[in-house]
DNA sequence: ACGCTATACATCGTTGCCGAGGTATTGTGT
DNA sequence: ACACAATACCTCGGCAACGATGTATAGCGT
């Protein structure tokens, strides 16, 4: 997840490690603070693969910078990553929300209309939190406010995404034909 | 956020390890499955802790089980973590879900609204994923029609999620007095 | 007779992430 | 003059999570 976000970032435009955090906080950071010391290891683990190199730079006001550039290799691993993104990636909010920021970058409307079919598929599942033996238990049959809640939360944005995958697939096999 | 899952169902009542992976399968394992290598130094680490005890017992079908059964230790952790959870858990959805899942052990109305209040805060705040300077972006000033969607679907689940505290807040608050 | 699935638990090595702490420099407030 | 925040990067120890793999037993289909 992470490192689909410095590539994603990256792919935009050179950045040094201390202005990526910063997009990194403004995109996921209220939800999920990245520190700085997976950050940094993140970048390093990055660059040992190939997947962008950096370029020591007089800091602006600081310590010198490290201006990081996505290499060939990375942009083709940023552009696997957004098609063939694992099962994780699909499933959980935090993961698809990213991956959802950064899905334009797949040039090919029919590549981005299939990664948007695979958590269709995944939403049309029935599939609650709880259960009575194999049964999913609605929100109306609970007692429990709290699980309830769950319910109800997940029910709402459930729905807001399903009309929302299937305006935005429409309108993407209407620019396949 | 699997350890407050794992003292949550034994709190209801003494399992073994393989009936505790189901349940925890069933409650967020669509979205993030937990492997069994994962689940069982889990347990190995709330032992140790003295959050539960082991009992072997013939296995019913196969291989002896360990029925896990909380201590009173465990029992005033897994208050603890529930009325006292860390920031990650109130603003990550996944973990703020598994702590919903469990709230209703903690009997004391007021620590409960205490805790809604605290998620209520943090929905309140003005946060976007995607900003100009400083601003925040709303759904309409994107032309991106993927981070489009993730601002759809999060204002869909905040609207859901306020009304749902605040009705839920207001039944707390009529029990307390 | 044989393989498969389910039950039931465990270890091992690798990766990923975090908090705490460290090293510098520049600009701002008091 | 001095503290503090912001910029800019890094290391270390520890823990948590994962996939792969191993060890059994029971029951089912073919």
């Amino acid at each position: 997840m992470l490192e689909l976000a410095i590539l994603g970032f990256l792919y935009d435009a050179p950045l040094h490690g201390y202005v990526l955090r910063r997009h990194i906080a403004a995109l996921t950071g209220h939800v999920r603070p990245v520190a700085e010391s997976t950050l940094y290891p993140a970048i390093k683990r990055l660059e040992k693969a190939g997947l962008l190199v950096r370029a020591t730079e007089p800091g602006a006001v600081a310590a010198p910078r490290h201006v990081l550039t996505l290499t060939d290799a990375g942009g083709r691993e940023l552009m696997r990553r957004l098609a063939e993104p694992a099962q994780r990636e699909i499933t959980d909010e935090n993961h698809w929300f990213t991956l959802l920021a950064f899905l334009r970058h797949l040039a090919d409307p029919a590549a981005q209309a299939a990664v948007l079919r695979r958590r269709l598929a995944f939403l049309e599942e029935p599939a609650s939190f709880f259960y009575d033996g194999d049964r999913p238990l609605s929100a109306e049959e609970l007692d429990d406010p709290f699980r309830r809640g769950v319910l109800t939360i997940a029910r709402a944005t459930s729905r807001a995404e399903l009309a929302w995958l299937r305006d935005t697939l429409a309108s993407l096999d209407g620019v396949g034909r």
